[in-house]
DNA sequence: TTGATAGTTAGGCATATGCTTAACCAATCG
DNA sequence: CGATTGGTTAAGCATATGCCTAACTATCAA
């Protein structure tokens, strides 16, 4: 659990690129070998591989040689470590909300006839 | 509901800094200056500028003028947009494996005495 | 009105990223 | 074997990103 900052690096910045998410699109309807996942992307192979590269190193896809072909698959746990994070942001922030709408029902029955805003 | 693919490109990007996440981390817990955005950070201010500029940028962060300070806060739907995105691959990725699961159930009760692995 | 505080703009620079082409390696297939 | 298919490596280049310093503007306070 060290550095996870780092990892949230790699994981978002793997996410922030439409060919690499169109990438997990297609891994998450099934395994693929690379020139299956760069069919519909008008780009080099050695692009594609270098896509495919970043989503490695984030954790996102694991892929493996069979023979001459490799084959990608998702790697679902690195997808819910970013969900975690977000996650976490909103409780905070909800929690946050609660308590101010906690303190403004608490000013509102004390000192009743003022007008606290926020 | 054009583009959204050049949104999340924002959004993960923005992301995907430790400094911006710092700077969300903050902002979770509720509204803050520049200055104070600014105070954890090692970094001179215009570089925090940047970075919040960024965030607006995506939606992830509003901030507004008020005297001669600019105070920020935290914009939670974009934010839960990013989550929608991640969550609509883990839906498909479950589905898929639910399929597999249902078509090996299949498999062994028509099939009994074979060993038909993946 | 002068000075301090909070932010902004501009310019520049080092490194990272996203792509390309060309050449190369390794498993099939005829 | 020799050609083809699928992937890999290397080198190079254009643009984007992340930071800096210096100079500037706009409040607020004495």
């Amino acid at each position: 659990m060290l550095n996870q900052s780092a990892d949230l690096d790699r994981l978002f910045h793997a996410l922030a690129d439409p060919t690499r998410r169109a990438m997990i699109e297609r891994l998450s309807r099934g395994p693929a070998p690379v020139s299956e996942l760069a069919k519909p992307i008008a780009m080099s192979l050695p692009a594609v591989m270098q896509h495919l590269g970043v989503l490695e190193a984030a954790g996102l896809v694991r892929s493996e040689k069979s023979g001459r072909v490799r084959v990608c698959a998702i790697e679902p746990k690195a997808l819910s470590q970013a969900e975690q994070w977000i996650d976490a942001r909103r409780i905070e922030w909800e929690r946050r909300l609660d308590r101010l709408g906690d303190y403004l029902k608490t000013l509102e029955s004390k000192g009743e006839g003022h007008d606290g805003q926020d």
